[in-house]
DNA sequence: CGTTAGCACTCTATTCAAATGAGTGCTAAA
DNA sequence: TTTAGCACTCATTTGAATAGAGTGCTAACG
């Protein structure tokens, strides 16, 4: 599609962009010396391009900048995957060898140091409980009119809820309850739980106890989801120090906005597992046009996958960052495995 | 200290500059209506305020802005005690009837409440666990290797933690142990637990199981202080719009700075209970020299107590902001009484 | 023919002096 | 004691001139 030396150029103009966030002229371009031509050829070549749409001009005396397609190409074509230093490849194995004791530390850490690393904001999202099941259910009265439900999962997460307790209920029916949800449900994946209540408990509670109703509401409440998967920000403050936001309003829509957890699960949201690139518009919410965001997906002994991702401004260090999540999130599948599972 | 005049003067001086964020001159008050003199006999009482320190003037031919011993006799002396709105009021209603099934969601909630409200930024500080005591305490062996502890506060508040299982311990010793604890620390309040588990099961597991040392590490994993109390934050991009931060630099320095619980931690901290109102320099932490922090405690079943706050510029409507904390935090004592304790 | 030097042109950003205007302090009069 | 009047200060605004970066086009060059 683009000759060798519109690649090139192309090429040169991004990575240009992307350090000084400033556009870039074809003198510069030609004294960085990979691209061995006068400015007058390469100006000649930025007027292809341009008119190709992979760069702009923000006014007509200033240099070029890269459009979304010209990220586009960059990302897809051009972006050389740098290798990480040594320092930032320590942390990851840190990361493994630290003991953390819950999902969500670990979670929480490696949002941590993805946003120290790349100087961008890491959005984090937990594993989807989706593929977990049920490992030991308890149902715990506090006093006569609230009790505490307490699920654990597969992979050892603890999710509790406080319910209240229907009248008429005694703390004795609460434990056979519990012991009849263990010992029929335990194992049983988390989203079938709810319709495994009703195919089997339900008869069984019928036959042995009055209440029926009030129960089975108990029991429904109990189990009721624990609301979406968690979202770990960390790093929203890279954004201030971003030339492309020092417009304030346009600063505060976006934080604004990373504050919103669904909006967040929207724009993390994707069926696709590996890495993937959105850039400016390519994202869901308008507000986000100048951003870029890059996320991978992580496992958990297999069963369970979560996101990570780094947003930042389209003019982002496209490889370092890509070469980052893709390590990071081996990193974290290794360090949440073994440490649960069947 | 002051005559009535310079007291109204001041008064005016401040409620202006809250109002408008820039320094106020004499002809303007004297505009104002309330302050019946001349700007000339205005700028005399000014000077005299600012040779006592009330007021500050950033250049000569500048207005006034009051200083933070201004500030400190405004909110002592004059901030006149405004009155909620009404729609303001109902939100508080609704927080005490919401069926909110967590203490935590109850905060969370209030700090949403109390940063749209004001428009400032909100800390809260869960309850301090300090006063409340155990109620259920359980051993989850996951795997092999590892297991899930649970604690459950006499608030209802549950805890896990994922510790690992010594060698030679089995599922039943496990057993044992968690129903050993149940039966004899059961309503022991929570900084005692630790003692209580050398003193008094420390004996009864060397009486009858082998592996002490294991057992007693694996106990003392478990029970570990489950860290700092949470701190919920809400509307930290209000500061953005705050005109004291159009300094992106500054502004970056707070708002990393709120990302650290530590620090939230030792800036709440107090031992008092009630309102306090921390102006300025009076804060912990240099960085918060033009900020101001006003903290009300509320409790948990007159047992816990936590702390909710409002941080803004020192330039803060501190009337309507104490009147909403004094409210809220009542408010928060009601809706977490009754949906617990004993 | 592709490449490049040269040059006129465009447009932004910088600089600097002058004008503006809000506000003060002081003095003298009411 | 209060206030009108006035000279003075100083940040901000304004506008014009200038500098500078970069382009597009044309003509020359190898």
């Amino acid at each position: 599609m683009l000759s060798e030396r519109q690649s090139m150029i192309l090429n040169a103009i991004v990575d240009d962009y992307i350090r000084c966030a400033e556009p870039v002229g074809s003198r510069s371009i030609s004294k960085r010396g990979d691209v061995a031509f006068s400015p007058a050829t390469i100006r000649n070549e930025m007027a292809d391009l341009e008119e190709l749409g992979f760069l702009e001009q923000p006014h007509t005396s200033a240099g070029r900048i890269p459009s979304n397609k010209g990220y586009r190409y960059y990302v897809d074509h051009l972006a050389p995957l740098k290798p990480l230093k040594a320092e930032d490849l320590k942390l990851f194995k840190q990361l493994a060898a630290e003991k953390l004791s819950a999902v969500e530390e670990v979670i929480q850490h490696a949002g941590t140091i993805l946003a120290s690393m790349t100087n961008y904001t890491s959005i984090l999202l937990g594993p989807e409980k989706f593929n977990t099941s049920l490992r030991h259910f308890q149902l715990l009265p506090l006093n006569e009119t609230t009790a505490v439900a307490i699920i654990v999962t597969s992979t050892g997460e603890v999710e509790n809820k406080t319910v209240s307790i229907p009248q008429g209920v005694s703390a004795s029916d609460m434990e056979q309850m519990a012991n009849l949800l263990n010992a029929r449900l335990a194992g049983v994946p988390m989203h079938r739980l709810k319709a495994r209540l009703y195919s089997e408990i339900g008869q069984e509670i019928q036959r042995h106890a009055e209440h029926y109703e009030e129960l089975m509401k108990l029991l429904d409440d109990s189990l009721a989801r624990g609301k979406d998967p968690k979202v770990f920000l960390s790093g929203t403050t890279n954004m201030l120090i971003q030339p492309e936001f020092k417009d304030i309003g346009k600063l505060k829509t976006v934080l604004d906005l990373l504050e919103e957890t669904p909006t967040l699960m929207r724009l993390l949201n994707s069926e696709q597992r590996g890495i993937q690139v959105r850039i400016g518009s390519e994202n869901v919410h308008q507000a986000f046009a100048n951003c870029s965001l890059i996320t991978a997906t992580y496992s958990l002994e297999g069963e369970a996958f979560g996101t990570i991702g780094i947003l930042g401004p389209t003019r982002m260090e496209y490889a370092k960052v890509i070469g980052t999540l893709d390590l990071l999130s081996r990193a974290m599948s290794r360090a949440l495995a073994g440490r649960y599972g069947a």
